[in-house]
DNA sequence: AAGTGTATACGAATTTGTTCGTACAAATAT
DNA sequence: ATATTTGTACGAACAAATTCGTATACACTT
């Protein structure tokens, strides 16, 4: 079963992947910088979240601490393959033509990238 | 001003930017072949999409021809935009990276990432 | 002319996502 | 000990997206 986590949840993961574990409040604060939502917002959408299955957590102590389930790594590749699919028709070069077209890479960024298709090539 | 797509309005603007000019039957029928929902729920998306000015349509005949207003390139960079910043820390290679490695290139689209980049390079 | 098929329009139900108020428990400060 | 702060739980309002039923118009057959 997927489980693709919505926009809002999207944020509160990107919280918990940077720090690590979490409290709400934690996240409510790192949230608050952008947007300004209540307190018990956060708190709703954490629970939410944990129905799902999206984060796991610690209930020991009065102040629950939260971990995410899924990793970053999923997550993108849940995105990449949603929209390659819709926008893409299914093509990968296009979306990285695409991408490093708009999306002005830094030197150090283009070696990544050439580094690594080389490094494909040799195995391919 | 942004116009983002839903969802259902991406599977439906495929459809559009596949086939060029559309009536709700032709647009419907593609969709009919993944997913079943009746005819007026895909009539109601587009002329939610018509409202939205998402499409544009030719009324002189009875029957509705619908085309697209927004490309699917812009499509294409809305929704890298938003995954770039939403679950690639905002780096442009990280996306790459990931896409290379999960949706195996084949060697041509490989070449043609290489071409590009090297384009690139020599412009910066 | 009446019946059938195919079209649009549009209100409304449903579902999903987001937001918040309020209740209440536990820890801390006065 | 009492008040304040800080936490969870949870129902409910609100909003956005999706779905469909029904009304109605028009063209085409019989």
């Amino acid at each position: 079963m997927e489980i693709k986590p919505t926009e809002s949840e999207l944020e509160i993961l990107q919280v918990i992947w940077k720090k690590g574990q979490c409290t709400v409040r934690d996240v409510h604060e790192e949230l608050a910088k952008n947007k300004d939502s209540g307190y018990t917002t956060t708190l709703k959408l954490m629970q939410i979240m944990h129905d799902k299955g999206l984060v796991e957590r610690d209930t020991t102590a009065k102040t629950h601490l939260y971990k995410a389930v899924i990793t970053r790594e999923q997550a993108q590749q849940t995105a990449l393959d949603k929209i390659i699919s819709t926008v893409f028709k299914g093509s990968t070069s296009d979306l990285v033509i695409q991408a490093l077209g708009h999306h002005r890479a830094s030197k150090d960024e283009i070696d990544a990238i050439k580094n690594y298709l080389e490094k494909f090539e040799n195995k391919g």
